[in-house]
RNA sequence: GGAGUUGGCUGGACAGCCGCCGCCCCGCGCGGAGGAAAGUCCGGGCUCCGCAGGACAAGGUGCCAGGUAAUGCCUGGGGGGCGCGAGCCCACGGAAAGUGCCACAGAAAACAUACCGCCCAAGUCCCCAGUGGACCGGUAAGGGUGAAAAGGUGCGGUAAGAGCGCACCGCGUUGCCGGUAACGGUAACGGCACGGUAAACCCCACCUGGAGCAAGACCAAAUAGGGGAGUAACAACGUGUGGUCCGCACGACUCCCGGGUAGGUCGCUACAGGCGUAUGGUGACAUACGUCGCAGAUGAAUGGCUGUCCCAGACAGAACCCGGCUUAUAGGCCAACUCCUUUC
């Protein structure tokens, strides 16, 4: 598999993919994202996003948000084998930078190597 | 040079590395957000429903002519208002079809009225017999109130006044002339009758069937019993995606077919298309020829990081597609025109 890749199988894409997240999952939240991790049969991670209406009026900052998300994960998911990952924007995520948004996503990513070491 | 008006264009650039979506000739190939993609306010295309019929209701539009697939849009013209001007603004049909409303103030607010006033000419009465007073009256010029006081100004006229008479203006009617028309001009007559309000009801003219790409078509796990065609009937009743009624279709019988939710595929981008030239037209626009190929995702792509430069990057992200309108928008550029100033 290639490291920094992200094609369409890295990705949840069936309403029932996040309905089995959300029934039973990890949780790992600060002020900008509440992060939802399960254990899959894969061998390789998938992303899910969830950024409504609520994290931001504007579709210029929700697409921005989802953007940074994606970038930060192709580059981080040789440490995150084999989870479904769901990442749920919260109301102040709009509002600050992409550093600060990277830096947060960098400590989430840790704690899911973690999970996935025990 | 300054101030301004109108119309149009643009919406950081370059390099490297790492990615995402689509297409094909599968290569380190080509393409990949906007002028508003937005608001969803109008108008169409397209799709399905009873194939779009009648009546009522409801809603919309509202000077005239043209353009257009169509419009509530655009262009040209008319009328009114604003500006020295270039130009800008107007919900701009009807108030002698009817109804309603017109607060406060004011005497009176639509069959006008008479508070302060003005006048005693005619009639009656009184006395000190006058340029007198009172009654009965006349009047609406002046004052005052109001957004608005029943045409305005001037002259005549009168007891005082009054379209009572005249001139001009306004208004109305009729005729004539110009204009496709809106409308404009003009003459005669009327003697003012017609206060405002129709984004109040209303009247008149014109327009609108309903739902929407989660439309709709196809392939198809699960689950549940249904769907199509033909024939007969169309009285009642029931059912049906139109606001109501009429009309219309279905119900019974016969024959045939497995069904169609999750999911998938299509619809899905090539057209009222862009650009250029020519011709016609004041113009919106039309016609002809040439040329270009310009996102198509579906948990939803069009990005991230680094470096350099500058004026330090506004508003903002396609979701079936077009034509408009409206709203948001840092900065930069171009053209035409107007006014002021300076120089020659």
């Amino acid at each position: 598999m290639m490291s920094a890749s992200f094609g369409r199988r890295a990705r949840l894409t069936h309403k029932a993919d996040y309905q089995h997240v959300f029934a039973q999952s990890n949780r790992s939240g600060d002020r900008y994202f509440t992060v939802l991790a399960r254990r899959n049969e894969l061998g390789y991670p998938r992303l899910g996003l969830a950024v409504s209406r609520k994290v931001a009026k504007s579709a210029v900052i929700r697409n921005r948000v989802k953007r940074i998300v994606r970038e930060s994960f192709r580059h981080a998911q040789e440490q995150l084998n084999s989870f479904d990952v769901v990442v749920i924007g919260r109301p102040q995520t709009g509002t600050c930078s992409n550093e600060a948004l990277f830096a947060s996503l960098r400590q989430h990513w840790a704690r899911l190597a973690t999970w996935a070491k025990s």
